[in-house]
DNA sequence: AAATTTATATAGATCGGTCTATACAGGAAA
DNA sequence: TTTCCTGTATAGACCGATCTATATAAATTT
């Protein structure tokens, strides 16, 4: 069956925020790039700033639930490592111009607080992610490991779009691997 | 002596495009919060993109700087952590609301390509002063050293929005210092 | 019959940018 | 000394375009 009028908004506006910027992107081009009438879009989403809200729960929604599944099955105390595959396969597919939320931070921290909390809220969201898998692998003594992660899974969101994905995505597993082996060689 | 007009236009335009972001930051707020009449902006500024252009280069010289300085001054073998130590007191000064070059970059993407790539080399020259400290250091050896650390370095840029300046520069602090420690350990 | 989508018109604000005209400096030329 | 020129700033009107959002009625779909 076709995508819903709603899913088509959703989908081209999160394109288009994503590839654009949020405030560079009009409603009108939202619309007529979703073959729709601005009123279909008034009458799924009471403003624009809703509009957007609901594609970063959405976006949040798909990346944490393909995340989770890779942890899932990941095998004995290669959780964390997982993790950061998923996110890095995930950059390299959907995020090439960048993290949305980040993007989403910087826009609206002036501008609506309700957005930036949201965004922010995915955020550490992952970093909760990371340090149950950082626990399910045996190192949750390790004080800081899954914030020294989150931070490099940071860079690669804005490195790949200044080297590459290949580049970002190797380096970043190169200090992943460093940071884990040094982690596990720490008796203390 | 007072600051010019043309200062005057470039320090408040720097502040509100980094607080409120570029695209949702108009002319006229920029004129009225520096004091100035419009056309004083149009006179010393051909458009607002040369406007942006000219901001984020000069905030890349006094960053770049102001970097040089401290690496200048390094006792031997510190020139890389002295790099990230100058790179987080900037991110403390000045950075708050993360980097002003990721957000051009973020907004301008398909948006105008000259400013893309103005923020984009202002990354890349601070990856280049980062591989020539770890060259100094006598760590040029290890391939992926530089970027390694730079990309802690670009994470450290998002996470301090999102879990303060102390602890994400601590992080910070603490992943470079796990890669150079392994760094030297690799005889190789 | 009910809900959704379309088409179209409109509201009012704001956008980047241009325009003319005036004021007032400091230095150069008479 | 006086006159003139140039550069810089102010003031405010003005342009077309775009912005988000709403109103209403007809057409379509379920």
């Amino acid at each position: 069956m076709p995508a819903s009028k709603r899913d088509q908004l959703l989908a081209t506006a999160e394109r288009l925020f994503h590839e654009q910027g949020f405030h560079a992107t009009g409603i009108d081009r939202i619309v007529a790039a979703a073959g729709v009438v601005r009123m279909t879009l008034y009458n799924h989403f009471a403003s624009k700033e809703a509009l957007v809200a609901a594609v970063l729960a959405a976006r949040h929604e798909r990346f944490i639930t393909s995340v989770d599944a890779a942890v899932a099955c990941a095998s004995q105390g290669q959780a964390t490592r997982a993790l950061v595959d998923a996110h890095g396969d995930w950059l390299e597919r959907y995020s090439q111009h960048g993290c949305i939320m980040a993007k989403a931070m910087g826009e609206f921290a002036e501008h609506s607080p309700e957005i930036h909390a949201l965004a922010a809220a995915a955020k550490t969201d992952l970093l909760a992610h990371l340090e149950a898998a950082v626990e399910r692998d045996g190192l949750g003594h390790h004080a800081g490991l899954a914030r020294g992660v989150f931070l490099v899974l940071e860079g690669s969101n804005t490195t790949v779009a200044l080297l590459g994905a290949q580049t970002a995505l190797a380096d970043t597993r190169a200090v992943v691997d460093t940071l884990l082996a040094t982690a596990r060689s720490d008796t203390r």
